[in-house]
DNA sequence: CCGGCAAAGTTGTCTGACAACTCTGCACAG
DNA sequence: CTGTGCAGAGTTGTCAGACAACTTTGCCGG
């Protein structure tokens, strides 16, 4: 391997191998190569191959059978999967449709009392928040704000941020984002909302609050994200209760 | 290493780890032992190691770091994290509550469609159901369902199942549950869930529909799962979007 | 006081070997 | 012909040692 990337060797590996799956390659229930196999096409060694291997059988895609062989899981595609998948616009584009935004509006707002908790600051903290409806081929179904400290994006770079995405944004200042706690909760449309999202006053919601952090921990965005009951199908991943006999 | 378990090595090693964490003996942001250090006092290759300590940075936990060492993180503890639990008994006990159960009713039933669709079986084709309200601290938190295949474990058999809880049972048989897949909606009380959760008709529910399957992809188990809004924090931990920076 | 550099310490990857386990197919007894 | 047992080949799991890549520390010279 002579070709460097930022990311480590086996992250790269277990890309291309879930591509391999993913692409129908690799069909459900299909067995790899053996490993060493495999490492040789990959010109990789056994070692970092089976560092990748571990990676997607943590993921639930692979299934390693000692003295037989690694096999593909044919667990339920989940495009929508909440636990790896932070983008709203993943999310819609995942689906098929075609991701757009409209009622953008950023400004300087003071931080509401659960988002300030969120960051640890006072109350009323001033912060830059980024308000949009977020539309799968122009159709309404993600109302979402997200909030950030100023010092780190104004709202203006927020609105039009760097690279595309907040994400990348905030990559960009040092604050890659590594992951993120959301909580769930059902609610009911009240008239703003109702609006926006043109959705009847008074329909099923789902709300998720979330908060991002870096690897040591700092909070570093905050966003509350309000679906229509049908707009998605939210789903996760869940592991089993231990391998325990 | 002459002690044998079922589980593999690198999974010993990271419960091993893991518990040190959750101890507070490493506290976060506490950096480890070097690798070669650790391994040889826990008796295991430093390979071995490696492997325990990448399935713990997969979960959030450590964060090793290029030439410099391997860290604690302090993510917030989620005692409640959708994808790491799968029991209702385990949810309300990780709230300090205790749990039980009442309206207990166990019979053979017609499949609904969603459920039969779940099991690649026909609609209507009998199967063994379980209905139970869970409380907490002998309140309703829970109204959940759980559909199995009758020749799997009949009615009376859910009801009361060897080692205490369904998925020993299942695992008894042969079944060990590996993954589930939750899908998340809000809903309204019906009179019915009105009255058996005792909250207004009504008031505002989620609803989590969820199979689970065993390693190799056979659906064991079915569950509708109802929680009135507030009876408990649904909190998943996403992970980042990539390690590209 | 500051900048640069070398050295020590740490994680990332490679190589080769053997142990533990699974599966196939054949020989052999019934 | 059939079923059983066993040996062998093939595969994953673990071990050991080495070097590369990177970070941090601290010294030295300006």
């Amino acid at each position: 391997m002579t070709t460097h990337a930022r990311r480590s060797l086996r992250h790269r590996i277990a890309d291309e191998l879930r591509a391999l799956v993913l692409s129908g390659e690799l069909p459900p229930g299909a067995q790899l190569p053996s490993e060493p196999e495999l490492a040789r096409r990959m010109q990789v060694s056994r070692s970092s191959l089976r560092s990748a291997i571990a990676l997607l059988e943590e993921e639930g895609l692979l299934r390693p059978v000692h003295g037989s062989g690694t096999y593909v899981n044919d667990r339920p595609l989940l495009r929508d999967d909440l636990s790896r998948n932070l983008s709203g616009t993943e999310m819609i584009a995942a689906t098929g449709r075609t991701p757009g935004a409209r009622l953008t509006e950023a400004r300087l707002e003071a931080a509401p009392p659960e988002v300030a908790a969120a960051f640890g600051l006072p109350d009323g903290t001033p912060l830059s928040a980024l308000r949009r409806v977020r539309t799968a081929d122009g159709e309404p179904v993600i109302d979402t704000t997200d909030w950030c400290r100023p010092e780190v994006l104004d709202p203006v770079a927020m609105a039009d941020p760097a690279g595309g995405s907040v994400y990348q944004a905030l990559a960009e200042r040092g604050l890659a984002i590594h992951h993120g706690v959301a909580t769930m909760r059902p609610a009911m449309a009240d008239a703003r909302v109702a609006e926006r999202l043109e959705v009847p006053e008074g329909s099923l919601l789902l709300t998720l609050f979330q908060t991002d952090s870096t690897a040591d921990g700092v909070v570093a965005l905050v966003s509350l994200e309000i679906y229509p009951a049908d707009a998605f199908l939210i789903s996760v991943y869940r592991r089993g209760p231990g391998d325990e006999s």
